[in-house]
DNA sequence: CTGAAAGCGCTAACAA
DNA sequence: TTGTTAGCGCTTTCAG
């Protein structure tokens, strides 16, 4: 058998009987060449199966790697998904790839990865940032060019690009919504931890909105879980309070399914929700779930418009921008509360 | 200002008053240094914030890349990200990291995914292939070492492992559900192209049931979709056929969404739905969800595992691996057929 | 325990 | 139009 080698562009050479700079020229449309060497040498690059070396080429041209490094907390959530496609839609037509890697949300894994990306000196890194995260060791690398992009909530100890959703004022419209159907005591499922970023802002919009309403903030009706199971033992939880909540704020897709399915599954149809994050089939539910929709593919083409900037030579000082959120009003906030008929709610019908 | 040049290797040396290759010897604990040299280099590379080249590294080990590279049609898509999730999952001990790209269904993006992919030598190339997509040129990499494996579809021109779904005994189930419950006339809806694999064998699926129960097969109740409006719209299609179906199959989650909210937004609870790939709050549905479940985590998982295994010198023949789907009865599928009472269908208690 | 030299595969900077 | 030399940052090999 022969060698199990990859062919190199020595061998590409040797078989045309050229330098291995012309085959390089070649291959690269860089210098001028004959059309006959250049026919040759294609030639036998299609014979030989050759493929360059990036790796070896870019140790040479001492530039960075040709990719992306973006780090998320969780591969499957549908969320980050589509922040990659947002991603890669923008950066594909430069060449640049998507490395992805998943911290499972813990500060030590995304160490790990943001020092393996560096390694391998990625052209951008873009990082979901976890709890408890730093991110002063960026700075250096990011000094020397390399652009640092924080997605869906801030970086620590690095000041740098940011793109997040309006959390805080979007919360705040969501609970705004289900004040105005006439609910006075609301609950929230939030994720935990409870440090989490997007969890502090969605609870900020939460007790705003209350403020806005002169409604009290009662520490019983604001829950934390992870997985949708948890999410809904809080919902049980909060049902079966002394004084229970007649509307909830969920405090992202996973919550939602959780608080969505313990209400199927208990029944009560007349506990109005408001959920943060667009999730499928959500007009299609039995009432049908008002959202405070994200746009998870504009962040990452935001992300990415960013980070060509910058590799184009931007130096400006960092960005923070905020996608916008949208209420999509679909039935489940507009129940009315049970102790409406004595409330300063307006008439539902005003919302139809 | 400082150049902005990231140190190397030679850098530290010179800090220190070593060697490189001391240096590198502590770093990967190569030959042996001693405590004092490994402290003084340790706090070299702190100060400097050396990172090694990990390009450079390669280049000289020769070794492949310590990557896996993974091309699938839809970064969005939770099912590819599913899979993603699974395969980090077992090749990250390895320290193995995961490079993704979107081919967009379409062969040729495919094509130079791949390319670059082997131009970056990956370890491991993984591959969900487009329609039309041919993988001939991938025969020299691998017999040099690179595994390749096929996910969810099988490859063309190029036997290699390969992990896919039971797609067609799969789907077989899921209409057998139906026409247990009574119904003769089940419409498909299927995802465009037709020569998409995982289509063609849900179809054959479909029509092994068919002729199981000596049903007629027909043309009219098939139909084709890419997005879920395009599959409400040939759901809309099906039901005002003069015959119509009272039965559905769908073709995958995304035309689960279109078929689900069409007969949401008629109405329409006494069509029987059976859909293939599972939702979140598919039990939420009034009527819940019947489903015939695949398990995207594991398919990653499996393609994992083999990966480690070729990685560590099996040579054996390329394995295929048929990940099993399971039917989740949840009350869609159980809708009794309008023409019932004169079919051969069980009562319905017996599928409670 | 440490270092010097050579070389991985490729390209930059010069020639010719 | 083509070739030569040097060198990217690292590791291997072989000496100290």
């Amino acid at each position: 058998m022969r060698p199990l080698r990859r062919p190199t562009l020595a061998d590409v050479a040797r078989e045309v009987g050229v330098s291995a700079k012309t085959v390089s020229r070649v291959l690269n449309e860089d210098g001028p060449s004959s059309a006959e060497t250049r026919k040759r040498v294609l030639a036998a690059v299609e014979k030989l199966g050759f493929q360059p070396n990036l790796m070896a080429r870019s140790t040479r041209t001492g530039g960075a790697d040709t990719t992306v490094g973006l780090v998320v907390p969780d591969l499957s959530n549908p969320f980050f998904g589509a922040v990659a496609a947002g991603i890669e839609e923008v950066v594909h037509e430069t060449g640049l790839m998507l490395l992805m890697g998943s911290s499972e949300d813990d500060a030590d894994r995304e160490a790990t990865l943001t020092r393996t990306f560096m390694a391998r000196r990625v052209s951008v890194l873009m990082v979901v940032p976890s709890v408890g995260a730093d991110h002063a060791h960026l700075k250096a690398p990011r000094a020397a060019g390399m652009p640092v992009i924080f997605i869906d909530r801030p970086g620590n100890g690095l000041t740098s690009d940011t793109v997040v959703s309006s959390n805080r004022s979007g919360a705040r419209e969501g609970v705004a919504h289900l004040i105005a159907a006439g609910h006075r005591r609301i609950g929230f499922v939030g994720d935990v931890p409870a440090a989490l970023y997007t969890r502090r802002e969605r609870l900020a919009g939460y007790r705003d909105a209350l403020v806005s309403a002169s409604l009290p903030y009662s520490r019983q009706l604001v829950t934390d879980a992870h997985h949708p199971a948890e999410a809904a033992e809080q919902t049980a939880r909060l049902l079966e309070l002394k004084d229970p909540p007649s509307a909830l704020l969920t405090g992202n897709n996973f919550m939602t399914i959780g608080v969505v399915s313990e209400l199927a599954r208990r029944g009560r149809r007349d506990v109005a929700v408001v959920a943060f994050d667009d999730v499928p089939m959500a007009e299609t539910l039995q009432p049908a779930l008002t959202v405070i929709a994200q746009d998870p593919k504009a962040m990452g083409q935001s992300a990415g418009k960013t980070a060509l900037d910058r590799l184009r030579g931007d130096r400006s000082r960092a960005r923070t921008v905020i996608v916008p959120t949208t209420l999509i009003p679909r039935g489940s906030g507009e129940l009315p509360s049970p102790a409406r008929a004595g409330s300063r709610g307006r008439s539902p019908t005003e919302h139809a």
